[in-house]
DNA sequence: GATGAAACACTCACTGT
DNA sequence: ACAGTGAGTGTTTCATC
């Protein structure tokens, strides 16, 4: 992983599509040299996925929140991650440090839908008490920088 | 946007980087049709972009939290925003309802990067309180879905 | 890492329905 | 309005140096 790895990764983040030839223009190498290296980032896992970004709220999935939720007893991140992925609401779920356990970030079309999907979770094992935290409006979502720190 | 649209997004959300003719075959349409609806996609929003994911552990980024803000008094979404944007950190920042104003997702190389950041968003103007919420591991991140609901 | 060549994909104008 | 076809161009993906 160096300066040109660096620079590879920051091509496919602003443009997944790009070309090996386009990126290989930018970056100064050629066409086969950009794809061997992306082969490369892909196995050993920094790039993880291609992926399409949708615009949500242009179709329909309008509701979104924070769920804070409160164990009873300890419960493996595992085991709570299992739980979890059958969940097709749920986009994003962290163990977290503070008063609460867990944080899961919950997207639907609608309050209905968003209760629905809240019951599913409040009904988990071992699950105590839940607190949800509703999303007026999305200010800010984007890849996070890939520059040296 | 229709059944087969549905089947191209989500067939984009999967592979990113899948070509049209092979989208094609799994939708039964031939290239160009499944170039131009994709091209009609992107035009209307509901496809914002392409985008390679990363394993942001992978790289150093091992710090994150949600930082709860509150403001002393009323800020526009749109004023919030440009403040936030130039911190390279905020990953994502909702306003929500609540106790506090204002969810901003962080991600750090490490603790005390991440309090550099914490302090340029207490810094801003008309920010009252912050309460930081850390997070231990990430149990789920992933695309939300395309499904009908 | 570069080059060259073959296979493949993209993209256009055009045609048909 | 939307899908298919065919042709030209550009891209991917090898093997080889």
């Amino acid at each position: 992983m160096d300066d040109i790895d660096q620079h590879i990764v920051s091509c496919l983040v602003v443009d997944g599509r790009a070309s090996f030839r386009e990126i290989g223009e930018i970056v100064g190498l050629s066409a086969p040299a950009v794809k061997r290296r992306v082969d490369r980032l892909q196995a050993s896992g920094v790039i993880s996925s291609f992926t399409a970004r949708l615009d949500q709220g242009a179709l329909g999935w309008n509701t979104q929140a924070f769920v804070n939720v409160t164990f009873r007893n300890n419960v493996s991140p595992a085991r709570m991650q299992e739980a979890l992925a059958p969940i097709p609401e749920v986009v994003a779920a962290y163990t977290v440090s503070g008063d609460s356990d867990l944080v899961v970030h919950i997207r639907a079309s609608n309050m209905q839908h968003f209760e629905q999907a809240l019951e599913r979770l409040r009904a988990l094992d071992s699950v105590d008490r839940t607190e949800s935290t509703i999303v007026l409006s999305t200010l800010i979502d984007r890849p996070s920088p890939v520059d040296r720190h």
